[in-house]
DNA sequence: AATAGTTTATGAGTGCACTCGGTTATGAGT
DNA sequence: ACTCATAACCGAGTGCACTCATAAACTATT
């Protein structure tokens, strides 16, 4: 991403700076304020683009919040995929894969339910949005595999456990009962599910 | 509703029925159009009565939407617990409690989506997002009630796998890769699921 | 039947996400 | 260097959900 992009001609160029500069301004504003706090105009304002422009590079705001917290959510996963390895038994593997993305997600309280409300609902066919649901794919895949280094569910089972565990993990975070709930809190209940799901 | 509430005064009664003109102009072309294809000025025009006074009667759009479906769910929960009645086995009690609540959510392609995403995502303050929560609760009683008769989860455990089965319908329901599928495909999808859930 | 008090209704007004026709910058071809 | 085609940019304009100051309708009281 740095050294190979030496024979980029300027156009290139410019419109990754600018892409840079929109992402910095919108990380910024709504890490501060909150997404429904912040209009467009404000984000590209600071990013120093004029109104139009911010929607050349991200169809609508909710697009905008995908681009900006994808990578923080892809980082996660990541821990947890990591964290998974040093798990005893399956449940352990799966909440240590699950709990960074609930940290991710409570970080900032109102933008984690957006984040999902987009990632659920928003229109699949936008390029982040596709990123978004990688991401998804990607910690099912992740998950797949700890269920199956556990044994007790075959091929195709284990992929629909995965699958069940994502349904967990998401209506648990999104779910407006659990909104007061910090992470130690939705973590508990995710567990408390896991322990059935997986048990026995 | 109708013989007791003679000794109401005209107030009461215009209220009553402004209600009811919105809650059937709204119901008739949410079902023609398509929530996102209507305005709040059509609905007021067509409930014959002023823009912001429809917004004394469901503080905004979404709410609207739940006033106008809440009922139908309601209606599909009762089918639900009468069709669970008949079921051999826990897997097939909660599928019958499940499947009119899919195929309510299916009738309408995208309203049903839009509900969803109301429900999960409206403001819990809301009177009419209230009434969904309740649905919800009272899905979760139902399938609580059949887990424990089935005798295989005690008390506490029974309401964490009704919660469970929560989950997977929901996001079986809402979420985006099965969006194109109909109401025997996601039964599908929540089946596959259940039988690992409640199975062994 | 006149008055005062309270609830409900209204629609012009507001703010914001997003569009669109016109403009400017870039790079390829000569 | 000059021209032309195309990609990127811009911001005034648009449409829509929602608000708010004012008006009307109703009820209670005398």
């Amino acid at each position: 991403m740095t050294a190979a992009s030496q024979p980029l001609g300027r156009r290139e160029r410019n419109k990754q700076a600018k892409l840079e500069r929109i992402i910095a301004a919108a990380s910024e504003l709504f890490a501060q304020h909150g997404v429904d706090e912040v209009t467009t105009q404000q984000i590209a304002d600071k990013a120093d683009i004029g109104t139009g422009t911010l929607f050349l590079y991200a169809r609508n705001k909710g697009e905008l919040l995908l681009l900006v917290e994808n990578a923080t959510y892809g980082a996660a996963l990541e821990r947890g995929r990591a964290g998974a390895e040093a798990a005893p038994n399956v449940l352990e593997a799966a909440l240590a894969i699950v709990r960074p993305i609930v940290e991710c997600n409570r970080a900032h309280p109102g933008n984690g339910r957006t984040y999902l409300r987009e990632m659920i609902f928003g229109d699949p066919r936008e390029p982040n949005h596709g990123d978004a649901l990688t991401i998804i794919a990607e910690s099912e895949k992740i998950l797949t595999a700890a269920v199956q280094r556990d044994g007790r569910f075959e091929g195709e089972d284990a992929a629909t456990v995965a699958r069940t565990i994502s349904s967990v993990l998401f209506f648990s975070m999104a779910v407006g009962t659990n909104a007061p709930l910090g992470v130690e809190g939705v973590m508990k209940d995710i567990r408390r599910q896991l322990a059935i799901v997986l048990h026995r």
